[in-house]
RNA sequence: GCGCAAGUGCUGAAACUGGUAGACAGGCAUGCUUGAGGGGCAUGUGUCCAUUUGGACGUGGAGGUUCAAGUCCUCUCUUGCGCACCA
């Protein structure tokens, strides 16, 4: 055997040629649940710039846990794919004209066979490609399901527009108010995007966090991110006179049950109240009632209408018809069909069909009063108020049910517009100076007519949506805003007329984009208050200057002065009729793009503008490809005629398409379903082998996803398990993120500074697998390390030295028990915990032993093998074939110990005087206590203890023996 | 400001539930080996004092708990990451 050379260029590529035709990695069939395990690499984005040494340690990690578990009979699923949609490939075809499908096709051509050459046990049999029909055909199947639940929605939204890349943002893609792909600054803009639903999941997506064995710190910024506050929302009443036009219900009139009192009750505050009755009102027809309001009512922006029952039913058809906006509708005890628990006249007489957007727009707002003993309207219809008009749903208890009583306050108290506010600090609330809304809060274009300083506000607004959010942070938290001069709201508490100012320091998307201001314990507030001239009331005592934000004793706080400020709040919002609620930070993820290289939204337009689903038979919704992608601001699949075409053709004249893409990162939120069953053209995957394989077991990749993929990821899987398709709640039990390469002078690694270390070059000087043991060698996983091409060789040197050790090997050689059972032990554990670094040094110990002897036992030399076969799957697999075997090293068995082997007959103690080492001595193993501690006074410490009285003697068993003097 | 992670030789780092700090490598030094392309082997390598025996100090800093602390507790400094006018 010519075996003084280790030829890394001979041996590499013969044994992955032969992994290859023995078929190796494919993975098993039907696994049985205990038995299998899904470990997955976060796939690649295929760029032109080929693989990176960074992709080189988390593949090394993971492919050396899935070497290990196969070895250790597992059955193993460990796929690889592309992420291949994205802007690179799509801004080097604006540079050069190339099609991105061109340059992510020799993209990826180059990373398999970089991937390969790696030695890597992948089974390509499951290979996936997020820009093919194929695939992206069940992304769009996905998305249609999540639109039919309510799960994607269109919307106008101020949005984040990056102009570098010309395509609005979701939040998770802003960094400090740049882009996180290009650092161009991000822009607000009024856009109508597509969005999913991922705030309806962010109680779920905070609460089982708990179960996942992910790192702490990754958990903690998704917490953050989703970001829960708990409080309370509080109506401050507008202090402006209205018209209230009074609709009564079902047989009644002008005097039914409540409307009286509330009219007098109206009256008195100074407003106007009309309280017309309905002609025929046993026997009602809707268009008669409908024409007859219209007569004695005059509807407009000052009319608020408060309707009972039946009336509700009026009420909104006559809305429906009007051609001006009111104010506001409040109904009580309202309902929309006749699924109620009584039988009526009107029920034939009433077509109970609306114009739900029609209403919408004739209405500022929509208010549903329910009593909860309503023994006629069940909450279903409340429900249904609040799901077709997105109408705000009161739950209250009435003096009568179906708020039959002469008087009701709860009416009176949702009659009064008011400006709703979330706060963390509903204790506060004595305190409260002055009202901040949004420069977005559609109070300022309700009351346009009553502000009147509308032109300063109007300008004020525009230069704060005209601000990126770098702009105004740069304000160093500079407190800005216009008072809405000639509007007032009453503080609820104390009947205080407070002044409102409108300032971009109050975020739209938060709360209800409206806070209240109490500046003697809110630092923000506190800052605006002395810009303005505001007064400062301190509701809570303590110690140390204003503004603090500590809980404590309440003072100037009427009834509740004396009590504690955290017992208080709840107290406090009840009796100004609130409500406690929890608010969340996360926003619904954003994931229209206004670019070419992604998927389809598969939506298609009516000549009215209604959106229509594609479809199931039309999928994949075909990318066009007569395109121009250069970036004008708008979706370059605008400019499609194929698309235009088809879509006219398949749907009718006047059809349009919708021209924006999907944000990449929905492809890669099912990826790992995908990869059960790759090639499955009738179901995304099929059900059963999707449940014999995931969740994925071991996820590996970096941190910087954690709320991007990471979370969008987890979005999916609730919101598909909710529709049916998954029976689990959560995509990745366990997660482990690899730390970054770095430049030798520990930098980032990029083409402009020019410090890149390709592996192709590091694999043709010292082979795959140095390479491989190299970066676990370099540290731990999870940390950042920077290169060292010189420290790699002293890994080459190890490699060689196994090369050499085989020249060692004897059959008649005695065997080494023990040093292979700390061997073994110590190996599976690291494997097991991704402890990477000292899987390599273990196994450098072990070597370094070998080398001492003359010769070495082949049963030990091949346990050495298998351990190191993860790691280094070449020269292993070249060495145990060398010995005989038949079969490759990566189907043998991973070896076992025996716990006696670890044993030995002598155990070694460290003598301590005082905590103080001073002797070594070795005894037997079993050495009776009374034994050892005679053995143990040896010269050199019956020199420290002298005649010293021992006041104490620590003994802890195979370690130590501690005199305490 | 809030949340999280980390600070150990000349360098990368190791130290499982508190139990000989610096394993394993790199570098450096000395020696051996006719030994030739990133050779192999041996010895040494935390600091200071004694220069042989031995001793003192030492894991960012200051305290503390303990027979015993890199490890636990309190405060503090530095670096990195995430969030950031979130009411």
């Amino acid at each position: 055997m010519a075996i003084n050379d280790y030829e890394h260029k001979k041996i590499e590529p013969e044994v992955q040629k032969r992994w290859e035709e023995e078929g190796l990695y494919t993975t098993p069939e039907n696994p049985s649940e205990k038995n299998k395990r899904y470990v997955l690499a976060m796939f690649p984005y295929p760029s032109g710039e080929g693989l990176h040494v960074g992709h080189v340690v988390s593949y090394t990690a993971t492919d050396m846990y899935v070497r290990f578990l196969r070895m250790q009979g597992f059955e193993v699923l460990h796929p690889m794919g592309w992420d291949a949609f994205g802007l690179p490939a799509e801004n080097y075809a604006v540079k050069t004209g190339v099609h991105p499908q061109e340059t992510t096709n020799n993209a990826i051509e180059n990373f398999r066979s970089q991937i390969k050459s790696l030695g890597l046990s992948y089974d390509w049999s499951r290979e996936v490609n997020t820009s093919s029909p194929e695939y992206y055909r069940w992304t769009q199947w996905l998305f249609l399901q999540f639109y039919k639940n309510g799960l994607a929605y269109k919307k106008k939204a101020a949005v984040n527009w990056c102009p570098g890349c010309q395509t609005v943002l979701a939040n998770e893609q802003v960094v400090e108010g740049v882009c996180e792909r290009c650092d161009s600054a991000v822009a607000k803009k009024d856009m109508e995007q597509w969005f999913f639903a991922i705030t309806k999941y962010a109680e779920e997506l905070l609460l089982s966090l708990k179960g996942l064995d992910w790192p702490e710190s990754t958990k903690a910024v998704q917490k953050n991110w989703i970001g829960k506050s708990e409080g309370a929302e509080l109506y401050f009443p507008i202090n402006k006179k209205c018209t209230y036009v009074l609709v009564h219900g079902y047989a009644g009139g002008a005097d039914a049950h409540f409307l009286p009192w509330l009219q007098k009750q109206l009256e008195e505050k100074g407003h106007t109240v009309l309280v017309p009755t309905l002609p025929n009102t046993k026997n009602p027809n809707i268009e008669e009632q409908i024409s007859f309001l219209k007569k004695e009512v005059t509807f407009d922006e000052d009319t608020i209408v408060v309707a009972h029952s039946l009336g509700s039913v009026v009420a909104l058809k006559t809305i429906e018809s009007l051609n001006v906006p009111i104010k506001r509708l409040i109904t009580v005890g309202g309902f929309l069909d006749t699924d109620i628990a009584t039988e009526k006249k009107y029920f034939a007489t009433f077509d109970w069909k609306f114009d739900f957007k029609k209403i919408k727009e004739n209405v500022r707002e929509i208010v549903v009063l329910h009593d909860e003993n309503d023994d006629v309207i069940p909450v279903t219809q409340a429900e249904k108020f609040e799901r077709r008009m997105g109408a705000r749903v009161v739950r209250v208890v009435a003096t009568k049910p179906h708020f039959r009583g002469d008087a009701e306050a709860t009416v009176l108290r949702a009659a009064l517009s008011s400006l709703k506010v979330f706060t963390t600090r509903p204790d506060t609330l004595f305190g409260a100076t002055y009202m901040v809304v949004a420069p977005e809060h559609p109070l300022l274009e309700i009351y346009t007519k009553d502000i009147t300083n509308y032109d300063a506000v109007q300008k004020y607004v525009r230069d704060a949506k005209n601000k990126t959010d770098i702009e105004r942070s740069k304000e160093g938290g500079e407190k800005t805003g216009v008072q809405l001069e000639g509007l007032t709201v009453l503080n609820p508490a104390t009947n205080t007329p407070l002044p409102v100012f409108v300032a971009d320091y109050v975020l739209p998307g938060y709360g209800s984009g409206a806070i209240m201001a109490v500046p003697a314990h809110d630092e923000r507030d506190f800052q605006f208050a002395q810009n303005f001239g505001l007064p400062i009331i301190e509701v809570v005592q303590g110690e140390g200057e204003l503004p603090r934000s500590s809980h404590g004793t309440l003072i100037n706080s009427g009834a509740f002065s004396d009590r504690l400020s955290e017992e208080a709040r709840e107290e406090i919002t009840e009796t100004v009729g609130g409500e406690m609620k929890t608010t969340y930070r996360l926003r619904d993820w954003l994931l229209s793009r206004q670019r070419y290289w992604g998927a389809p939204i598969p939506i298609v337009y009516d000549p009215d503008g209604n959106p229509h689903m594609v479809p199931e038979e039309y999928l994949p919704w075909l990318l066009p490809t007569d395109v121009d992608y250069n970036p004008k601001g708008t979706s370059p699949l605008g400019s499609s005629i194929e698309l235009k075409e088809r879509t006219e053709r398949l749907f009718g004249p006047g059809w349009t398409p919708e021209i924006d893409t999907m944000d990449t990162f929905v492809d890669s939120s099912w990826y790992f379903l995908r990869f059960t069953d790759p090639h499955n053209s009738e179901v995304f995957a099929d059900r059963e082998k999707l449940h014999e394989w995931l969740p994925v077991n071991t996820y590996v990749g970096g941190a910087e996803h954690a709320v991007l993929h990471l979370l969008y990821s987890r979005f999916f899987v609730k919101a598909l398990r909710d529709l049916g398709y998954l029976e689990f709640n959560e995509p990745f039990s366990a997660l482990r993120h690899q730390g970054m390469i770095l430049a030798p002078d520990g930098d980032k690694m990029s083409k402009s500074k020019g410090n890149i270390i390709n592996p192709d070059e590091m694999i043709e000087r010292f082979g795959a697998d140095t390479l491989r043991a190299y970066e676990m060698f370099m540290g731990p996983f999870e940390q950042n390390k920077a290169w060292s091409t010189d420290n790699m060789i002293g890994v080459r040197r190890f490699i060689e030295k196994v090369w050499r050790l085989s020249e060692k090997v004897s059959v008649d050689s005695a065997t080494n028990p023990r040093l292979l059972a700390q061997t073994i032990k110590k190996v599976t554990h690291d494997i097991e915990t991704f402890r990477v670094n000292t899987v390599v040094s273990t196994l450098m110990i072990c070597a370094n032993a070998f080398e001492k002897m003359s010769t070495i036992a082949q049963t030990d030399f091949e346990k050495f093998l298998k351990l190191l076969a993860p790691l280094a799957p070449h020269i292993t697999d070249a060495l145990w074939r060398n010995l005989g075997n038949a079969n490759s090293i990566h189907v043998s068995d991973w070896p076992h110990y025996e716990e006696k082997d670890l044993e030995t007959d002598e155990e070694s103690y460290v003598v301590q005087v005082n905590g103080k080492v001073r002797d070594t001595i070795t005894v037997p193993t079993g050495t009776l206590e009374e034994d050892l501690l005679t053995l143990v006074r040896t010269e050199k410490i019956e020199k420290w203890i002298e005649d010293k009285e021992i006041k104490k003697t620590i003994i802890v068993k195979g370690k130590i023996v501690n005199f305490v003097v």
